[in-house]
RNA sequence: GCGGUUGUGGUGAAGUGGUUAACACCCUGGAUUGUGGCUCCAGCAUGCGUGGGUUCGAUCCCCACCAAUCGCCCCA
């Protein structure tokens, strides 16, 4: 228990890390290109930001969220997700001062109560992405083509775009009572769930898993039939943006993400071999979030990207690069008398920019030349006694074996030489 | 919240109701005086997830808990 990690959650290791930082750095890599600038959110927040947000009735709320009172008497969760806390945090420095669109990115943990799994922990990390204040679908479809690129920049085939859309205010109270026509007398067929469903949220009945369910809403009404002039102009043109951008994707009108607040445009990534967690990538629109949280009418898309899961399909498919760490320079002691000078001689070869080792252990000759072979040193310094004595150290080169005397003075320099070219 | 599988050293793992818990890797030391990668030798779990119970005796049997893992719900 004390030696544990709490559930769900994982330590990233020395030997991991760089799988991280690379992801990183081909996030910061396109954001650039498409200008978004990063923004760094609390990872906590008042808990009803949340619960306004993301809506009161969505499994995220109900049962998954990291909730507990401070000190003060106030009411913290730990964030689910980062959309709420962005336009939070846009509202509150009043980033849309100055321009019409503001395009934010960010990287980070996101904490959700939930039984780990393949792909899912209770501690992740996602990249995502928001673009608020302007309504034109060519943004909707610019922050799909970013989470596509991205996905495919780090080397992903057969990725599957599937996209839709939810309707607006306007529309979707129109698509829901078809629905709950529908569906009024199939009630009893039902699965518990969706019997629930009906009244909450009748468009969930539509991509629930249980065969009976499935059954019994084929024929049922498709949102796309019930968009309003505006949502269909909407939806077709981001759909021509796509195509123009040579981005393929599927319609699925059964696609509902399981956050309150999409509005339009919704769409999710899928990379099929990770298994039962395939999603990758999801967003969409969100037009009414902004004045949900005491902001003016606003605009707005984004999505987010799983890290985890991405790391987990990189590893499946090999797409990992993997960095072999070489040291430049390992410096061997023999004997105790000679400690001094070796520590010298190692300070001023990383003063002087080499990746310098050596053993503090005082141990023997030959372990320490086994320790530099482990830490893949392309060179070894060796300091006895009579290399002190004379002002000079060994230089051996590790790959050809071969070695010489060189003076303290052109040591480094030599090294440095040695390095670069 | 529900279900399946699993839980032996740093790692992968064999194993038994009763003196010393295989084997491999890793690691550490050594194979004539200051030289690595190959080879050889030696060392390396008073302990078998935790807590109870059964028993003369349990790592091996039973129960609970915890954790890992996969799935359901939902999501990234």
């Amino acid at each position: 228990m004390l030696m544990n990690a709490p559930r769900g959650t994982k330590d990233i290791l020395p030997d991991g890390i760089g799988q991280w930082l690379y992801l990183e750095q081909k996030i910061r890599e396109i954001c650039g290109c498409y200008g978004y600038k990063e923004i760094r959110t609390p990872l906590f927040e008042h808990t009803e930001l949340f619960q306004r947000g993301i809506g009161d009735t969505t499994d995220v709320v109900e049962k998954e969220m990291y909730t507990f009172t401070d000190r003060g008497g106030r009411s913290i969760t730990l964030r689910p997700e980062n959309t709420a806390a962005a336009v939070r945090a846009y509202l509150q420095n009043k980033l849309y001062a100055g321009t019409a669109l503001t395009k934010l990115f960010y990287i980070g943990s996101m904490f959700r109560y939930d039984r780990p799994q393949a792909g899912r922990y209770r501690e992740f990390h996602q990249f995502g992405v928001e673009a608020l204040g302007e309504m034109n679908p060519a943004v909707d479809a610019e922050i799909i083509i970013l989470a596509v690129r991205f996905l495919e920049s780090l080397g992903l085939k057969d990725l599957s775009l599937s996209l839709n859309s939810v309707g607006c205010p306007q529309c979707r109270p129109v698509y829901r009572q078809r629905l709950q026509e529908f569906f009024k007398d199939k009630l009893s067929g039902l699965c518990e769930d969706c019997q629930s469903r009906y009244d909450r949220n009748p468009m969930r009945i539509l991509d629930c898993k249980h065969e009976q369910c499935q059954q019994l809403s084929i024929g049922a009404p498709e949102i796309t039939d019930c968009l309003c002039d505006e949502c269909r102009d909407h939806f077709s043109r981001v759909q021509e943006y796509l195509r123009t951008a040579g981005i393929s994707f599927q319609l699925d009108p059964r696609l509902v993400r399981g956050l309150d607040y999409y509005t339009k445009t919704a769409f999710e990534v899928k990379y099929a071999p990770l298994g039962a967690q395939s999603a990758v990538a999801g967003g969409g629109r969100y037009d009414g979030l902004v004045e949900e949280i005491g902001g003016s009418p606003t605009p707005a898309v984004g999505f987010a990207v799983g890290l985890e899961r991405v790391l987990l399909a990189l590893e499946q498919q090999q797409l990992l690069p993997a960095l072999p760490d070489a040291v430049d320079v390992f410096v061997v002691a023999l004997g105790e008398n000679v400690q001094t000078a070796a520590f010298q001689l190692l300070m001023a070869m990383r003063s002087a920019g080499l990746s310098a080792q050596m053993d503090f252990a005082g141990r023997s000759m030959k372990a320490q030349m086994k320790q530099a072979n482990k830490a893949n040193a392309r060179f070894v310094v060796i300091l006895g006694e009579d290399e002190v004595r004379e002002q000079a150290a060994t230089l051996r080169n590790m790959q050809t074996s071969e070695q010489e005397k060189v003076t303290m003075k052109e040591i480094i320099n030599k090294l440095c030489a040695e390095v670069k070219g």
